[in-house]
DNA sequence: CCTGGTATTGAAAACCATTCCCAATATCGG
DNA sequence: CCGATATTGGGAATGGTTTTCAATACCAGG
C-alpha cells in the first residue's frame, strides 16, 4: 500500500454541503443543511448530507458541537478550525464568534496533572445571546 | 394556586435509582443505572428511571454531562452539586472529580461581554485517563 | 376501615437524529 | 468504450429518550 491521505473527489453534493456551511455564520445541524440545499432547489440526499458533514469533520475543515438537546452541529471556520480555539455561540440563532484563552488551556492540563490524570482534552462552550437576538 | 415547589412522594423507586447514582463515583447514564437496578434485582422500570434522574437534575441534586456518543449522563455530587463546578471526567471508567477555576468563570463573562452576547452560560468539561485506568 | 381523588408506575408505542444497507448511478484509468 | 471503483440516496435499522395511558399505589376524609 502506497498510503497518503485518500483525497475524495469533488462531487456536486460535496461542494454542495460545503457551502451551504460556509454561508451560515453559525452552527447548523445536518438537518438543519439538508432542508436548506432542499429549499434551494439543490437535491442532495439526506445521507449524503450526512457523509461529507462527517467528512469535512474528520478533514478538520469544520468544528463541531454537540447541543444540549442531542444534535451534532457543524460550523465552517476557514483557517482558523485547524488552530485549537473555541466558541461563543448564541443559543437564539445559532452564531458563533471564535474565541481563544491560553489561561483556560493552561488551567485543564494543570488541574488534570494533580488529578493524575493523563491524555488531557477538554470542551469549552460559552452561550449566550447576541447583541441582534436580544430584545 | 398557592406555589411553592410541589414536593415529591418518597418511592421506593425514587430511592433506588437515588441510591444508585449515590454508590457511583462517576457519571452514569440512565441505561447504565436501570442495568445496575436491574442486576441488583430491584425492579424499576426504564420509564421511571428516567423520570427520577431528570426530576433529580431539575432538582439540581445532581449534575448531567452530554458525552460525546449522544448519552445523557447524571452524578451525584452531593452539596457541591449547588455550587457552580466543572469536572474532571476519565474517559474510560466515568470517574469524575470536582473541579473549579475562578480563572475560568471570569474569563467567559469577559468574553462574552466584549462581544456583546448577554444571559452567559458556559460549559467546561475537561477528559482525561484516570490514573486507575492508566496502564 | 371504606372510598374517592390524586400521584406514580411501567410496558409499549412514538419520536427523532443518526447510521446502515445496497442497488442504481457516476466517474476514472486504460 | 469497458471494467473497476467511488458515490449516491431511499429506505430500513438503531438506539437513546419521550410519550401515552391503563393499572396501581397512596392519601385524606368520612
Ligand atoms: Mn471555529
Ligand atoms: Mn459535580
Ligand atoms: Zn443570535
Ligand atoms: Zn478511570
Amino acid at each position: 500500500m502506497t498510503g497518503g491521505p485518500t483525497r475524495r473527489r469533488e462531487t456536486r453534493q460535496g461542494e454542495a454541503v460545503r457551502d451551504a456551511l460556509a454561508q451560515s455564520e453559525g452552527f447548523r445541524s445536518a438537518q438543519d443543511v439538508y432542508a436548506a440545499l432542499r429549499t434551494e432547489g439543490e437535491n442532495v440526499g439526506l445521507s449524503t448530507v450526512y457523509r461529507h458533514l462527517q467528512a469535512l469533520a474528520d478533514d478538520g475543515d469544520v468544528d463541531v458541537i454537540h447541543t444540549p438537546e442531542g444534535e451534532t452541529t457543524y460550523r465552517y471556520c476557514g483557517d482558523a478550525a485547524r488552530r485549537h480555539h473555541h466558541h461563543l455561540v448564541c443559543r437564539v440563532c445559532g452564531r458563533a464568534e471564535e474565541i481563544e484563552g491560553r489561561a483556560v488551556e493552561r488551567w485543564a492540563v494543570s488541574v488534570a496533572d494533580q488529578h493524575g490524570y493523563s491524555d488531557v482534552d477538554h470542551t469549552v462552550e460559552v452561550f449566550g445571546t447576541c447583541s441582534a437576538c436580544q430584545g
